[in-house]
RNA sequence: GCGAAGGUGGCGGAAUCGGCAGACGCGCUAGCCUUAGGAGCUAGUGCCCUCGGGCGUGCGGGUUCGACUCCCGCCCUUCGCACCA
């Protein structure tokens, strides 16, 4: 066939034929200045470690797609590149290699760079900025300063997280699951006087602004939502009997009545004063421990609940009761108060405490449920009992020793009469869920106050029975095994045992005691977010070096704006170290009096310079300003932004933070910063992982997945490709082999852009054939094809001629749709396969319509050149043009194409296909013609014989069904 | 525990608004062509089958003429958060 005719697929002399062009012919600068069909397409830049792999590729190869077909569409698409080059791993990796972190990131970021080219990925690298060099953190620098003279940046001495391994503080965000982000490390607590940037101010907008982004992923709005944390309560201030106010917070107010001790965080300020002279060692002896432990000590829910008894007793302001304060490291000194209010009977944490150390439990609020079951032992009551609660119309059932009833809240009297007449003089029994009460022969005690907690317990006690003794009534239910699940709960249910709102209803509740604390003076409402304010000072070399000078006299003075940028001093660079380490740095004098000062020796966080470029790119090379806002206003927010999950919350939160502080200063016209997010998914690939040798190399896996060492066997995963696990696939060896083409077309095609997903070498060898086919076709029949620019007379064509030609233009619509709304390239490849699977053998035909032929080979190189743009430019220009596929317009389809000469319509029976029947489109598309149609068909209608119909129904265009008998 | 996403052939996946399940590709089978290949071409490929059909989208129900799709209840996987009062 034609395969060994035309001359052969040369991916390599054919990329590199077109490698630079773009470049050198500019497609990709873009004139800022411009106002109409603006798009701003932004890929998060990445840490230029050296070497990207094919999972990095997969963002910049989508975001080339689109940047190429959105060019073609007729947009000035700004899609810029730039470098996250301070931070760590640059340290790390200049101190593995003996060199200085600067020259390991600039050339790193050439060699990326060079990456970015064999893939054929365009940027306008004009606009390159890199967050390390001067001309950029001067403006980070600007940043600060802006953010302090309005409040937002402030130095505090805090207990913050410190990783001894990275010799630097972290932020919030930066410990994840109790580790540090970057070394795994658990970090220590130390009080430090460190810059804050105070995101809380903004805790409520940036809340409620996640409402106005409908066009990011709905997982990452969850993700920054739950990190704000917003919870609405109340604080209410305790008393001490010393006299000290005590102040807690709770989203309960509606349970104060069954508060029934106190817990302050370890290192609450009022421990060492509040805790009496006998308890003096115990308590001591716990905060040590507590704070010696590290977070992950702390978190873990599963933990056994510890703690110490301080001594002191508070007085509950609702109703005077005398309680005791604990300490328990299950409380955090870092969120509301850093005390609570424990109550036992609807807060879990607290449940599990005075269990395990004999603290009274009051339920107070009602199941909502309303289940009420009582427990008899069988030692407790006559032979006959069962029968007389079935008579009686109650629920009864033999249960390891002894009954249960189970009745409803509002049978609760009668039943517990009926128990009680049946019960022998020196016995119990119990009732839990919605009412919670002790039975004995001659009386009823519920379970309402400390002081029926004691009589119970007191009562029980004297009517001995080893097997059914606590300290407090609650312990004593928890020893029968048939309140399981019943004692506890947190329902919003209806008020009980709460004085005056007893009775008041679940929904109602917070707030009619939060309205009466507020009246009484006793407490107010009250509104906590989890989320804390941002930490920025490091204590490493590798930053942009904070702009602030401490003079003895005039104290914390700003470096002056023209005095920018203070720059990072160009020094050896030794290993771990800070700028407190280098000699002479921090001197310097007071720019407000010139007297003798000293520098802030801290870098800031690098999520301070990611937290603003996508601002700079717009006016990169301005050395008067940050930026222009006239310009950032008619750019911004991005239109799409495209980057990895696992920036959901640090990135995403303080770039949007950042950016509404900017709008507050009147910098920019605009609050959030990126109108449309995609997250795209991560590419795996098998990892081994030995358990002497750490990761290893694929070539050291020898037969049975074990190691080629040691020979130990392997743990084997398929894992998100990274450096670190071993598991990489070289995108210059892809190239080498499939050229970059074939890489793109088959990382566009893999699947889903969102998904994760597993790199196979034998997909890409189907791109790579893919490509070969449509090599073969066009080069193979250009000879076939019409002049330029002539189209197909479709009056002239027969059937399949037609048939082409619909799905020629079916197809534009789709890649049109599936690219430009959909992201969806896996199934814009798909429908370009089908055309040239369809193409193909149609082109082999000796009677082929030239005209056709070009107008779908045209076609077919327009649709492809996006995605596969070496192998575009060198088809286009092979079939008789002379510009770039850039130049030429996205081809357009014509309506009338999609219109089928015959649309075959599936006719069910009883929900089964059956037939499938030939109507032309007029009737296809009317109801009552179809339903007349199926009903006259032949092979329907011997369908239907014999069988009476009941119900004929025909949706137009889709399918005909019948119910018959 | 809370939140999110997902579960479809041997594999990756498709089905966009409730309307022909499995597009497209990989792999596999057979044949052709070459015959050193991981090259190319053609045909086939969800499962079962008595060849008429039957069964099939994690499981169990429901709504509907019709359900991968909607509703209810479970199970499993992945991710994020997690003693947040």
């Amino acid at each position: 066939m034609a395969g060994q005719r035309t001359e052969s697929y040369d991916f390599a002399s054919i990329e590199a034929r077109w490698r630079d062009s773009w470049q050198e012919r500019g497609f990709f600068r873009v004139d800022t200045a411009a106002r109409d069909q603006t798009f701003y397409y932004l890929n998060m830049f990445p840490y230029p470690s050296g070497y990207l792999h094919v999972g990095h590729g997969r963002n910049y190869i989508i975001g080339d797609v689109l940047t190429r077909m959105k060019t073609m569409r007729g947009f000035r698409v700004l899609n810029p590149m730039g470098w996250d080059a301070f931070g760590l791993p640059a340290e790390n990796a200049a101190i593995d290699n003996g060199t200085h972190p600067r020259d390991w990131t600039l050339a790193n970021i050439a060699r990326s760079r060079e990456q970015f080219r064999a893939w054929g990925v365009q940027f306008d690298w004009e606009r390159e900025v890199t967050t390390c060099l001067p001309e950029y953190y001067r403006w980070t620098q600007w940043l600060f300063l802006e953010l302090y003279r309005h409040g937002l940046a402030y130095k505090k001495k805090a207990v913050v997280n410190y990783c001894p391994n990275c010799q630097t503080v972290l932020a919030n965000e930066q410990v994840v699951g109790g580790q540090c982000d970057r070394c795994g490390t658990a970090p220590e607590p130390r009080e430090l006087a460190q810059w804050f940037f105070r995101i809380t101010a903004y805790a409520e907008r940036l809340l409620a602004d996640l409402d106005r982004l409908s066009n990011w992923p709905e997982n990452v709005v969850k993700m920054q939502e739950n990190w704000i944390g917003k919870s609405v309560g109340a604080e209410v201030t305790f008393r001490t009997e010393r006299g000290d106010d005590l102040v807690v917070y709770t989203t309960r107010p509606d349970t104060l009545w069954g508060a029934t001790f106190m817990v302050l965080a370890p290192e609450h300020p009022l421990v060492d004063e509040l805790t009496t002279p006998e308890h003096h060692a115990e308590v001591a002896a716990y905060r040590d421990q507590a704070l010696r432990a590290s977070n992950i000590d702390r978190l873990s829910t599963e933990r056994e609940k510890t703690g110490a008894f301080t001594g002191a007793y508070a007085v509950n302001p609702v109703n005077g009761a005398r309680i005791p304060i604990w300490i328990a490291d299950y409380v955090l000194m870092t969120y509301g108060t850093g005390a609570i209010m424990a109550v036992p009977a609807h807060d879990e944490r607290d449940f599990a405490f005075a269990l395990k150390y004999g603290l009274p439990i009051l339920p107070v609020i009602q199941r909502s449920d309303g289940r009420v079951r009582a427990f008899v032992p069988t030692r407790a009551i006559e032979r006959a009992f069962a029968e007389q609660m079935t008579a009686a119309g109650l629920a009864v059932a033999e249960v390891d020793g002894g009954f249960v009833v189970d009745f409803d809240a509002a049978d609760m009297d009668r039943a517990v009469r009926l128990i009680q007449s049946d019960l022998q003089s020196r016995a119990w029994a119990s009732v839990a869920g919605a009412r919670c009460a002790f039975i004995f022969h001659d009386a009823v005690v519920p379970l309402d106050s400390a002081a029926a907690d004691h009589e119970i317990v007191a009562r029980c006690a004297l009517l001995g029975g080893k097997s059914f003794r606590g300290r407090t009534a609650m312990e004593i239910l928890h020893q029968i095994p048939a309140y399981g699940g019943l004692l506890f709960h947190a329902d919003l249910g209806t008020m009980q045992n709460s004085g005056p709102f007893s009775g008041t209803p679940g929904e109602k509740a917070k707030d009619a005691v939060t309205a009466w604390l507020e009246a009484e003076g006793k407490g107010k409402k009250a509104v906590n977010f989890r989320l804390h304010d941002w930490l920025i000072s490091r204590q490493r070399y590798w930053g942009a070096p904070i702009p602030m000078v401490y003079c003895d006299a005039c104290g914390e003075v700003p470096v002056p704006y023209d005095q920018l940028p203070v720059l990072l001093p160009d020094v050896e660079f030794i290993g771990k170290m800070g700028l407190a380490d280098i000699p002479g740095y921090a001197e310097t004098t007071c720019p407000k009096c010139g007297g003798k000062a000293r520098r802030d020796t801290d870098t800031m966080d690098t999520f301070v310079d990611s937290s603003w470029y996508y601002l700079r790119f717009i006016n990169p090379h301005d050395d008067e300003r940050a930026f222009v806002r006239d310009d950032v206003d008619r750019w911004l927010p991005v239109n799409q932004y495209v980057g990895g999950v696992e920036h959901a919350i640090l990135h995403l939160l303080y770039s949007r933070f950042i950016t509404k502080a900017l709008y507050d200063m009147g910098h920019a016209g605009f609050e959030e910063p990126f109108a449309r997010l995609f997250t795209q998914g991560m590419i795996c690939h098998p990892a081994y992982r030995c358990p002497k040798h750490g990761w290893i190399h694929p070539s050291e896996v020898a037969a049975g997945d074990t190691c080629a060492k040691c020979g130990s066997p392997l743990a084997v995963g398929s894992m998100k490709m990274s450096k670190s696990k071993r598991n990489t696939v070289d995108p210059a060896e892809i190239i080498a082999r499939y050229g970059a083409d074939a890489e793109r077309v088959y990382t566009l095609f893999m699947g889903p852009p969102d998904r994760d997903i597993d790199w196979a070498e034998e997909g890409i060898r189907g791109a790579f054939r893919f490509l070969q086919r449509v090599w073969t076709l066009v080069v193979g029949h250009v000879e076939s094809l019409a002049p330029l620019g002539k189209t197909a007379d479709v009056g002239s064509l027969d059937d399949e001629g037609r048939a082409l030609w619909r799905r020629y233009h079916q197809t534009v619509r789709k890649v049109t749709e599936d690219l430009e709304t959909r992201f969806s390239f896996n199934t814009a490849v798909a429908s370009i396969m089908e055309l040239v699977n369809e193409l193909a053998p149609y082109a082999d035909r000796p009677d082929a319509d030239p005209a056709l032929l070009r107008e779908t080979v045209d076609g077919l190189i327009l649709l492809l050149s996006p995605l596969a743009p070496f192998l575009g430019e060198e088809l286009w220009r092979r079939v008789g043009h002379s510009e770039s596929t850039l130049e030429v317009a996205w081809p357009g389809y014509t309506e009338a194409a999609l219109v089928e000469d015959a649309v075959e319509i599936p006719v069910q029976v009883n929900g089964k296909l059956r037939v499938r029947i030939a109507v032309p489109p007029s009737v296809a598309a009317d109801a009552e013609a179809l339903r007349a149609a199926a009903l006259d068909h032949p092979d329907v209608k011997a369908r239907l014989a014999g069988v009476k119909l009941l119900k004929a129904i025909a949706v137009p265009n889709k399918m005909v069904s019948l119910v018959v008998q």
